[in-house]
DNA sequence: CGCTGGGGG
């Protein structure tokens, strides 16, 4: 196709557009309103045409519009195709900006970027003042970001617009339809816009194989697979997509479907995977990519495409032509818990909002209908309404940090769309006094300003400092890194290729010279990094090369904060006589004093926090079954399966962590609520004072064992024994006919 | 002796 024809069909394929016809009654909205809400559902052009109205009406004169998306990809791809609509190169006056890459340039004026982008740019510049419109867009995905965002748009226009601006900022907020009353009364009673969106209808029924007592069974692979089937032999032409939760479920799922296509006659020989006319694709976030780029491709004639996926398809990859969905009911969804004091990845059944969503995805490109394995007692009993938002279910020590470091300091009142729980928000005003990060006004202290620089969790964060106050930064940079990635380790589904893995992973171990799981990251970073082949090397060792390359660039940029922050301030260095393992060891204790266990009976080990829940170390660890002189350990995260576990672990000695544990249980959460609220005084600050000091005369082991013995810890375990031997009967009995 | 979704900086 040639230029000018490419122009042509852009340009009239914009004005089909549902979002057309409004065009000068939007621009004349914003221009009205410090904060517009518009909303419309897929398909209405808000995300790409919006920005170019606003554009072609001379908003870019006093400064750029930013328009922030939930995901890289959504930014990339946005910016990519409004290059394409204004005839610019990518990077002129359209761009866009992700972590580890930035399109844009002076000349840039419509800039797509990612919500955590725009966040780390209100702490650089909190008036925001190069941009003259922000546009917040899928407002409805509720992201923590987002909704940070919201807030401190909120608070900034409501109260003083103008500051540290010439000119003020507009705020315009993109959502779907749902809850459009809610946004509007939160952001002042704003003018909402709504606009038609361009789907097909969708047809939806319910199973029964599902009810409300199967919350906690996996019975629903079973019945998933049943109904994939008896689409693919009873519906006409058309892809199927099955939604389930994680890898695991999906390999299996995609088993019990080739068993049962290989027992029909007539059969295809296309590739592998492909019998009876049905192609059967897994699709999973830590799949490799080009595996993934297979399920958008179509499918030879004659040929019913069946992708079983996990919420990966519910918004990051839209595949085209679904024509039939298969809901399971079921999301892996990360929810804080704050009996282990942690976020755990936990199965739940979908919200109805959500059960939607997924429906919806098979209504893009013509009519489609949904299956759901579930039982209407099932919709009305185990569904929520609504998805709980992001920020009111996972740990906002984080958060908490940036908005501190904003002059947000009383983070109770700040202005959330959904307030979180109090506890949740004093639970990390105390990791952040624990970490020193606030002081006990809940004043940020100059180790908190350092900390927000860094895209780490604060603990790690913590941790990275003290290594570089001691000098060994390059020991700790790439253990930061490597925690912040996705798990590089490989463990594929069938158990022959599990044992390889495993033998693998166990020899990277011992190659690391420590009984310590972090020391083994340290070394598999510096292995592969010093490999002539690093993929091969990653391959042969089975470490996901691709998560391997983003904790590279992860410490690439760990190391230049740190780098820039040196130069800017003033460095404490000390020095430290010891080995390099205890140095590290050492250091992680600054960041992991709050996961802290020690050896109660044989395997059992018991957290130092005020929860002293009892823990066992994961198979996975090189300190598995390791008896003797281990009395003492961090850990990295926890895992909740057949038994509570700890993952990523490494021994330490008391004499490190003795003079931090007691700041476990020194914060009282009265006067941290207090602090939080502006409202302590300096009568109930020395009491306060009085109490901590009293508290740290005990020997904090001590104290917590003592502690123990008057609490039921067997609750911790069985609760999480009983589940899995439950899920395991249930397995069972799907296996028996 | 085991089983981690999807985002983001």
């Amino acid at each position: 196709m040639s230029k000018s024809r490419r122009r042509e069909s852009a340009d009239s394929e914009s004005k089909e557009l549902p979002i057309y016809r409004h065009r000068s009654k939007l621009v004349d909205a914003v221009r009205e309103n410090s904060f517009l809400l518009v909303t419309g559902e897929t398909g209405s052009g808000k995300t790409t045409q919006l920005p170019q109205y606003l554009h072609h009406a001379g908003f870019c004169k006093n400064g750029a519009i930013a328009i922030t998306q939930p995901r890289r990809v959504a930014a990339i791809t946005v910016a990519q195709r409004v290059a394409q609509e204004m005839h610019c190169t990518l990077g002129k006056e359209v761009g866009y900006q992700v972590r580890f890459d930035d399109y844009t340039s002076q000349d840039t004026v419509v800039k797509y970027m990612t919500d955590g982008c725009l966040l780390r740019e209100v702490l650089a510049d909190s008036s925001l003042s190069q941009y003259s419109i922000v546009v917040l867009d899928e407002v409805h995905e509720r992201s923590l970001n987002t909704d940070i965002l919201l807030g401190l748009l909120k608070k900034k226009i409501l109260s003083n617009p103008e500051k540290g601006r010439s000119f003020p900022l507009k705020v315009v907020v993109m959502s779907a339809t749902l809850e459009s009353d809610k946004l509007s009364a939160f952001l002042g009673n704003c003018p909402v816009f709504s606009i038609p969106g361009r789907t097909y209808p969708v047809d939806c029924t319910f199973g029964f194989a599902v009810g409300p007592k199967d919350v906690d069974s996996t019975g629903y692979v079973k019945e998933v697979v049943k109904m994939a089937f008896d689409v693919h032999t009873s519906e006409r032409a058309g892809d199927i997509l099955v939604f389930l939760t994680g890898q695991l479920e999906i390999e299996r799922a995609c088993d019990l479907l080739f068993e049962k296509a290989e027992t029909i006659d007539y059969r295809y020989d296309v590739q592998d995977q492909t019998v009876d006319g049905l192609l059967i694709l897994p699709l999973y976030g830590s799949m490799p990519t080009d595996q993934q780029k297979q399920i958008f491709q179509s499918p030879p004639p004659g040929i019913r495409k069946c992708v079983v996926a996990t919420n990966i398809a519910a918004t990051s990859l839209t595949i085209n032509g679904i024509k039939y969905i298969i809901d399971s009911g079921f999301v892996k969804q990360l929810n804080h818990n704050s009996r282990v004091g942690m976020d755990i990845l936990e199965v739940v059944p979908i919200s109805k909002s959500e059960a939607q969503q997924r429906a919806g995805r098979a209504g893009r490109t013509s009519a489609g209908k949904c299956f759901r394995i579930y039982n209407e007692a099932f919709w009305e009993k185990s569904m929520p309404e609504y998805t709980v938002p992001e920020i009111q279910r996972t740990s906002l020590t984080s958060v908490i940090l940036t908005l501190k470091c904003l002059g947000v300091h009383d983070v109770i009142r700040f202005p959330y769309l959904d307030r979180p729980e109090e506890r949740f928000i004093l639970e990390a005003l105390k990791q952040l006094y624990q970490f020193d990060a606030i002081d006990r006004r809940g004043n940020v202290t100059p180790l908190g300003q350092l900390m927000v620089e860094f895209p780490l969790q604060p603990g790690l964060t913590r941790a990275l400092l003290n290594a570089a106050s001691l000098g060994c930064e390059d020991l700790m940079l790439p253990v930061a890194a490597m925690l912040s990635v996705e798990n590089i380790f490989i463990r594929p589904g069938k158990p022959e290729k599990q044992k390889e893995a495993d033998e693998q992973h166990r020899a990277l171990a011992a190659k690391s010279g420590s009984l310590n799981d972090f020391a083994t990251l340290l070394s598999v970073f510096q292995s592969c990094k010093s490999s002539d082949r690093p993929s091969s090397w990653c391959k042969e060792n089975w470490i996901h090369w691709r998560a391997l390359k983003s904790a590279f660039s992860v410490e690439t940029q760990l190391r230049e904060i740190l780098l820039r922050l040196k130069q800017k301030r003033d460095f404490p260095v000390e020095t430290f006589h010891g080995n390099r393992s205890e140095l590290l060891r050492r250091c992680l204790c600054t960041g992991y004093f709050t996961n802290v266990a020690r050896r109660s009976i044989g395997k059992v080990f018991c957290t130092m926090d005020g929860n002293g829940s009892m823990v066992h170390i994961h198979p996975s660890s090189s300190l598995f079954d390791q008896e003797g002189e281990l009395n003492w350990i961090i850990f990295h995260d926890v895992l909740v399966t057949s038994r509570v576990y700890v993952r990523t672990v490494c021994p330490i000695r008391y004499d490190w962590v003795k003079d931090l544990l007691p700041k476990l249980h020194e914060v009282n959460v009265y006067e941290l609520s207090s602090v939080a609220r502006e409202e302590v005084t300096e009568d109930e600050m020395k009491k306060w004072e009085a109490k901590e000091a009293a508290k740290r005369q005990a020997d904090p082991a001590e104290d917590i064992t003592k502690k123990l013995e008057k609490r039921n810890n067997e609750a911790t375990i069985s609760d999480a024994r009983a589940r899995y031997l439950e899920r395991k009967q249930q397995r069972k009995q799907n296996k028996a006919p």
